[in-house]
DNA sequence: CGGGATATTGACTCTTATCAATGCCCGTGG
DNA sequence: CCACGGGCATTGATAAGAGTCAATATCCCG
């Protein structure tokens, strides 16, 4: 029942000091467009469940992983942010994940009262920020297919073709985050994701290059394996 | 491995004719704000995945699931929709779930391209969107890990506190749905819907009268087997 | 009051979690 | 440059929770 208790991820010790503004915070006025851009070392938290809402953010470099914890430890991921991706949108006044930085990674943080301050911003930006909360919400739903009604096998190709459609070469894909984040995101331990790795390795449908480095040597297989 | 072959639902089929339009949609420029009010008998569809996305809905009365199916059959529901509630969000330009009446529902449909229209809408309707949007996205995040990482009795427990939050008298719950359907939204089968019911009536925690009548006996206790 | 849909309960199976041992890889320091 | 060490990953044996199949039971609704 307990899946893993012990979350206290042995994380290579990092100063505050290593989370880093990289320039100087502009004024309120012209801070509107240009934000915050900030370095994170791996696992530093971006910000903390039930700390206050104030930015969103953008990555620039690196990988985000969003989480909720349970008291006893049980931790579920519900998406990776890679380059590009904005993440952070809340609807209340504080955070309901956490974010933090799988490796490295530096992100723009926007003030959201400043995004949001009427007169400031055009319809079309609204209608830009609306999409973006939207294309996260459709992502949630579908996981949420997932992690409630796909098998360990199903669940781990769908996972490999979603990083492989967001991955530059579509049939390489590094993975920048451990089997335990895997696991955390697709509802498994990471015993069941190393399982069906091995499994997938089986068909013939990826070949492993050390425990990051994916091939995907058929994709109809993984394809099939996935059930989508 | 299938967790239910035959979805099926046996429903008492209606005629096409039972989805009634309840007023005359107003013109192009008139209907903006108004929208056109539809009456849908039990199991009727809104809209289905893969449709055309035109129109956000208001639920007036009755109750909307959002369904998305397998190709085997297996069926995830990522949220119920209650009266006051707005559903059918959609990045992009089809549905990725349908929308279905649990109960005979009457429902407000909203054309989306009136809605966004640069120069009809303020500001602070949008951000009002925008809001309505978040929330939607944090329930699904929150059911997340409900199906990620809960155990069933935990689950079913969660589903009935979400209920007994939603609904008028918070001791009270009137559950319009089957079995079924909580067992697709908790990621479970109804079996152990029904299993774990029961459960909960040995722990004190509820009583039921009939399967749709739930009184909250014991609060904490609830709470304590859901753990949030 | 009857009948079909819905729900409960039971017996058994199977997938995935748990616990545990070993292996691998990479960075660090001798 | 090689050896060591620690986190990370793999693999194995076993257990437990939920699924499946099947037999009633109950509840609406007409």
């Amino acid at each position: 029942m307990f899946q893993h208790a012990g979350i206290a991820q042995s994380l290579r010790p990092f100063a505050k000091s290593d989370i880093r503004l990289d320039k100087r915070p502009e004024t309120a006025t012209s801070a509107v467009l240009s934000g915050m851009p900030m370095t994170y070392p791996r696992g530093a938290e971006i910000y903390g469940e039930g700390e206050a809402f104030g930015h969103i953010y953008q990555v620039v470099s690196g990988v985000v992983r969003s989480v909720k914890l349970l008291p006893d430890g049980r931790r579920q991921i519900s998406g990776f942010y890679l380059p590009g991706d904005i993440f952070g949108f809340e609807a209340g006044d504080v955070h309901h994940f956490s974010a933090e930085a799988v490796v490295q990674t530096k992100i723009i943080a926007f003030r959201w009262q400043s995004l949001i301050a009427t007169g400031t911003r055009s319809i079309g930006f609204f209608h830009e920020l609306l999409n973006v909360a939207m294309k996260d919400l459709r992502h949630t739903q579908a996981q949420l297919l997932v992690v409630g009604r796909k098998s360990a096998l199903e669940r781990v190709a769908a996972f490999l073709l979603e990083m492989s459609e967001r991955s530059a070469s579509p049939n390489f894909v590094e993975l920048p985050m451990p089997r335990h984040d895997i696991a955390d995101y697709l509802g498994l331990t990471l015993e069941t994701v190393s399982r069906m790795f091995a499994e997938l390795k089986e068909l013939g449908a990826i070949a492993l290059d050390g425990a990051r480095r994916v091939h995907l040597l058929d994709r109809d297989r993984l394809a099939g394996a996935s059930t989508n």
